[in-house]
DNA sequence: TTGTATGCGTTATCAG
DNA sequence: CTGATAACGCATACAA
């Protein structure tokens, strides 16, 4: 006598699609009865729907979210778009990102632009075939316009710009206040008796670079004191690209006593020049950088920096994205999250000790200890 | 007379789902036709493929993945699981597997554990209800075994563990060859005149870690060195954590002329460690350790370690993937990739100059350039 | 070369 | 409280 296929004693034998139909079958109910169940609709008996679970869990039933979502219209997975993954302000970002994803119910499928345009609007593309719920986007150096975007609002997809966005009002973003973050860092410069202070700058079509330049250069007009052009070098934020810029300033008839630069790792470049020419930091020159990057704490004398508040802004942008999801339909209404910068004060800008506060000091302290991954 | 909502010129006004149902009804002809024609089919008139290519091209025709991944029963997504994405070795390997998956039409939905078993189970789940055609995971830290694995062999559904893995040898993996790594970092060390060389172990229920421990001890059997147990510490490879190995190996009878590091971190606390109590580094205590991070190359002397080839870590495990779908239905047959690692010599651990090959320096150079990114 | 019809797994709309 | 049925958008076996 052969054995019944059906029997509830067989599991399930090899690649096991379990639908919602097997388990009315096996159940003897109807397909609907099946679906409320899982889904704990109210009109459903209580007794029935404990026979549902226990069964969907003995034969280990796997929702099928693609189906779901395409009944639905709508699917639970989210789009983002980054330059790059590596290094630490993207990474954080997406971290951020996805812990409160995930903890909505929301998958993240992630895309690099690699800096490139055209791959950005490849990206893009991806993420409307796969039915994204929302994108959530930090543009690539190469774009200069916001052409490619105009099809996610026509399709209605949510859509968020997060650290770097081109100019233009209409769109949804969480950005931090480089302007501000740009001040901060020049103000503490003065305060420790700098005058001559240098900028490196990064790409000016970049919202945040432009901006942290202008933080500088107000904190120096507010101070009385005039931006000189000559102590402005728009570098790549490169280690060596820090190297030469700082070669350059120290050409300089008057060589300046400070530096804020765009980036850390080209502040990391400066120190090292500085080093090789016997100067010292920062009784020569003082230097504060900017994304408050793990390099900051291993450089000697460690470097003192702007942080970007990474994670923050990863939480932020999905809380803005679920935000335009819940105010769907209604007239579109621009959204702008402005998160502050945090400027950690460390060695290579202190030139007393008067200024090292203590809460500054234990930050710091609790940043490295949380920043510590490993292999 | 009201306008015709069939219009031509309407290229779409709100929220646009168009559909091939759309197009077959605009050019008069059957979805058969509109499918065929995307998908490129070989039977296919050029004229009536040109006219719906076009067509969609106007209307922005978006093809829906959902469906068409539900019909097919098999979708472009792939599952990543990882314990955290943040630090650069994680975030290296997603960048490689990202990077070829989106070559081959793949989207990357990417997971983190938190290096939490729970959380470990629950991405499983989310990923096989999202129908990815693949997974790919490096398990948590607290992962002690293998079964909630089962159920993804069980719907049939590639799976691929890089870097790290459980013991058990029916399963597919691309790891590097950390026995080798810690041999060449050890002889590297003997080779330098080091004789009591010490080594932060990792925990050794983590496949990595036991075969960073075993190389080293290897490495010095067949030097004819018999291992001291006191010289083993085994420590969370924080920075914090190798500042106080560091601290106790110092307090032994006999203090280590070098270090073994199974991480970079735990060096650097070791390095720092060492400059506070006035000792030289590599002159008295030499340093080499594991991963390459970028630290090794602003810590004050560069660190020498083992690079773990992130990049080409990812790209195998996407590659050990593709196979994998290839040879579907066959038999499972095992198959392991393992990576060779790579020695970076540099000046914390060099002696004398005599061992500066310059292959080895412009390597260094050369990373050292690629690496470097910004906000 | 093109069209017709069906089903993938789910949810929503109706009746009972 | 429960059930039958249609529909989401696409791909394919089968017919023309």
């Amino acid at each position: 006598m052969a054995s019944r296929r059906t029997s509830p004693k067989e599991p399930n034998p090899a690649g096991s699609p379990v639908s919602m139909a097997d388990l009315a079958r096996e159940l003897g109910v109807s397909m609907t009865t099946i679906s409320r169940a899982l889904s704990d609709h109210h009109s459903i008996g209580p007794a029935t729907k404990q026979a549902v679970l226990k069964l969907a869990k003995k034969l280990n039933y796997q929702p099928n979210h693609l189906a779901a979502a395409l009944r639905k219209g709508k699917s639970k997975l989210l789009g983002v778009i980054v330059p790059y993954i590596e290094g630490r302000f993207f990474a954080s970002v997406v971290h951020g990102i996805e812990t409160a994803a995930s903890k909505a119910g929301y998958s993240v499928i992630i895309c690099q632009s690699s800096e490139d345009v055209a791959h950005e609007r490849k990206n893009l593309e991806t993420l409307l075939s796969a039915q994204v719920a929302g994108i959530l986007v930090s543009v690539s150096r190469t774009t200069m316009d916001f052409r490619h975007f105009e099809k996610v609002k026509k399709h209605g997809v949510p859509l968020v710009f997060f650290d770097r966005m081109l100019d233009g009002d209409d769109v949804n973003a969480v950005v931090l206040n480089d302007h501000a973050g740009g001040y901060q860092a020049t103000r503490h410069l003065l305060e420790q008796g700098c005058r001559r202070i240098a900028h490196f700058a990064g790409t000016q079509h970049l919202n945040i670079y432009k901006n942290r330049r202008q933080g500088y250069l107000d904190a120096l007009l507010s101070h009385g004191i005039a931006p000189d052009e000559s102590l402005i070098i728009e570098c790549d934020m490169t280690v060596e690209g820090g190297q030469e810029s700082m070669a350059r300033l120290l050409a300089l008839p008057q060589p300046p006593d400070a530096v804020f630069s765009a980036g850390d790792s080209a502040n990391l470049g400066a120190l090292q020049l500085l080093k090789s020419r016997g100067l010292r930091v920062p009784q020569d020159v003082a230097l504060a950088g900017f994304s408050n990057e793990a390099l900051t704490l291993v450089a000697e004398p460690n470097l003192t920096s702007v942080d970007q508040r990474c994670e923050e802004m990863g939480q932020a942008a999905f809380r803005l994205f679920t935000e335009l999801v819940e105010a769907e339909g209604t007239p579109f209404s621009q959204r702008q999250v402005v998160l502050q910068p945090q400027l950690f004060v460390r060695a290579s800008s202190l030139r007393s000790g008067i200024d090292e506060s203590p809460e500054t000091n234990s930050a710091a302290k609790k940043l490295q200890r949380s920043r510590v991954h490993h292999t």
